[in-house]
DNA sequence: GTCTATATAGTGATAGAC
DNA sequence: GTCTATCACTATATAGAC
């Protein structure tokens, strides 16, 4: 718990915004429903940010670049290819259980948003330091192939498959709590549960 | 292509607002522009439909009513349980295809607004007929797995593996396309080609 | 840096004419 | 059934006092 209270003000209206675009979107949250739940003014909102969408992409760019470093870490592993996939999705699992919200504030934003994919685009996808974390990637998947040791599968669709398993754990997850009125310790279990299945089918669905 | 202009205007209202639902959600879309798309009033929108909320929910339980009745009808199959999983996966991703936007529309609204989750509870979750549905595939699952068929796995995390990976398909498709600037064409491809290796992975990560 | 006040525009919804 | 007109609100954003 930060003392929340002591912060400066342009972060605390950081923060909340984050929280509240993350709960509701950009759409259905408004600048004075950030103030209010700071307890400053409207105004002071536009002040520091001057509009709610750049007080977003400020958001929105730190959240991408957080989430592109865990990936990127997850890379960086000397083991064998098969430890290496189960401490990456290990990693990623734990990630997203410290910040369960984001993978769907990223999607939705940038689904409902054409927009926001340019931007991205413009932001990341050309940047050639991201180009390489695929290729690094990519390399070491055919590595692995070439010595009979994986599947003969495209480095996308490995990617794409372990991307699908882990976040779609986490987008349902709102639905797994309140559609199934389960609590916060059952909530817990479900995630190291499916944490657990996805290593095993994805494991066993990539041997040769 | 349907004779558009000829439809009744209640039935037009609706088409545009699911359009536009699908496209931007709840909270970015607004009557008016729903009635300008449609070429009436915005006092007309409002005629049909009294408020924004109510015609929103009439499209929004439509819709989740179709994609159960997708996953009822997968369950019909009389085959060996690998075909079968064959033959879900393949509707999935046909039915998914014809409607591309579905996934993301309901889980937007689910993930975002804890109303729609009460709202969808009381329709669905609780109605026998749609746990009738769970308890059918259990029942083969652990046929299954007592014939030694099937890896000692739950249930509802098969149904979780398959609908993650259909599900994401889908919602990454605006990335896809416009993050990696694909053409029609390729995003087809694209969407064939996860259809074999989604299968792929699940039948060779569920055997014993 | 923080406030009050306000300009401007857009929202959902309704009343009433035709 | 469709329109015009309008209400009451809320939104974003800025100007100006302190």
């Amino acid at each position: 718990m930060n003392n929340y209270e002591n912060e400066p003000m342009e972060l605390r209206i950081r923060e909340v915004a984050q929280q509240l675009f993350f709960r509701q979107g950009y759409a259905a949250t408004s600048t004075t429903q950030i103030a209010k739940e700071v307890g400053c003014t409207q105004a002071l909102v536009h002040y520091y940010y001057r509009t709610k969408e750049n007080l977003f992409r400020q958001i929105f760019l730190e959240q991408v670049e957080a989430a592109l470093n865990v990936v990127g870490r997850s890379l960086a592993s000397e083991a064998s290819f098969e430890d290496f996939l189960r401490s990456a999705i290990s990693l990623y699992f734990d990630a997203l259980q410290q910040n369960p919200r984001l993978p769907f504030f990223v999607l939705e934003e940038l689904v409902s948003n054409p927009e926001r994919r340019k931007y991205l685009r413009k932001n990341f996808v050309q940047k050639p330091s991201y180009a390489m974390i695929y290729m690094q990637f990519d390399a070491r998947v055919k590595a692995e192939q070439q010595a009979g040791r994986l599947a003969k599968v495209d480095s996308f669709d490995i990617m794409m498959s372990i991307a699908s398993l882990t976040v779609f754990t986490f987008i349902s997850l709102p639905m797994y709590q309140d559609l199934l009125a389960q609590t916060d310790e059952q909530v817990k279990q479900f995630i190291a549960h499916r944490k657990a299945e996805v290593t095993r089918l994805v494991l066993q669905g990539l041997r040769p």
